[in-house]
DNA sequence: TATATATTAGAACATATGTGTTAATAAGTA
DNA sequence: TACTTATTAACACATATGTTCTAATATATA
């Protein structure tokens, strides 16, 4: 069921409110802010958020409004680790399961940006060795802990001859594993798969102005 | 300074309350909740708690209870207003001040990311015309609606000869303007500097995963 | 077109809610 | 103790605010 313009506004308007002042919006406050005729016309679109659930309202309480479930602004970032710099070809730390709280860095990012992944963190990228996957020094990049991927993916990924973890884009071939380095200048390479495991997967990236 | 049992009672309600419903209580919510003998005895102790810098109150409005500082849960991410989609050299519309909230999408960013800049909106990036700026399709770019400019910033501009808005990176040149695409492909062009205006600047760009 | 439904408008009303006043009591301080 | 300050108590008041009613207008639907 979509919404109308007026309710688009309203609603639009609560999220910012709520946001600035962390109190909900009285019905005048709407009423004035959306530049509305009437405190009933105000009244007639809130029920209407209600019926199509976006919002609850509680009765006969001043600002008893509440926004539901995605839309709520509360909880809305989660906190990420920043492990440190990395830079051209060099090995990553990739930090064991559960010590993700002991860091002192973090970035906070919305939740619009990483969906329901867990178990994330993030690395700065040093010099400008991952050019051909548009990171560029200074740049943020996330990763998601897990051993899984997909064809193509930009992944942390161990390996046994080399004693160390660095960032490549892997592919499936038939019987090995071709690992690519972010940058035309240097070679793929491929390697048996049983001698790497993947520690993490990328996310997304972050640029800083 | 120290806060009383009362006080302590009350502030640890406020933060249940909010927690629960999303919206502070009113001052007879207090009173019920933590059995409290009069109203003015509430307020009085509400007065010293914003005194204390643990609350602020804004007055004549119900419930206008903040909590501040670390205590607060929300205030950690901007509402961005994601106006559409945006092609190779098409043409944006820049929306005019103060109609953002007629917007239906949004991205939400962490303060981190953007600082102290306000006046913020988003575009979609559609095709691969800024791969030199290392935006590919899909990224979303987060301007700040501005005139002013630094050499090599990548703006908004509205040319009077093309009577429209593109997407170029600028550079002040002595008695002219060089705007260049962002893609080598096309070739960069000089304008009078009575004939652009820039509408925008970028920010930062967001890649999704 | 005719009819039903959705939305708007303006006003009045009931009450939820912040504020102020005065006095009483408790707690601190010299 | 005497005196100041902090806190409580009850109540009244002003207004901020949700609600309701009726009619007008716009929009959809047959």
């Amino acid at each position: 069921m979509d919404l109308t313009a007026k309710q688009t506004k309203i609603f639009n308007f609560l999220k910012d409110f709520i946001l600035e002042k962390d109190y909900p919006p009285s019905i005048r406050d709407i009423q004035n802010h959306c530049s509305i005729s009437s405190t009933s016309v105000v009244d007639y679109n809130l029920k209407k958020l209600e019926e199509k659930g976006l919002i609850r309202r509680d009765k006969d309480i001043s600002r008893g409004i509440e926004i539901l479930g995605d839309n709520n602004i509360r909880s809305r970032t989660v906190r990420i680790p920043l492990l440190g710099k990395i830079a051209a070809g060099k090995p990553i730390n990739i930090p064991t399961e559960g010590t993700t709280d002991d860091y002192t860095n973090a970035i906070e990012l919305s939740r619009d940006q990483i969906g329901t992944k867990s178990d994330l963190f993030a690395l700065q990228i040093k010099g400008n060795s991952m050019i051909d996957a548009l990171i560029q020094d200074g740049d943020i990049i996330v990763l998601e802990r897990t051993n899984q991927f997909d064809n193509g993916d930009m992944v942390a990924v161990w390996i046994d001859s080399d004693n160390s973890t660095t960032f490549k884009r892997i592919y499936k071939l038939d019987n090995k594993i071709k690992l690519e380095p972010m940058n035309k200048k240097m070679k793929p390479f491929y390697i048996d798969p049983s001698s790497f495991q993947v520690q993490g997967r990328f996310v997304t990236s972050i640029r800083h102005w």
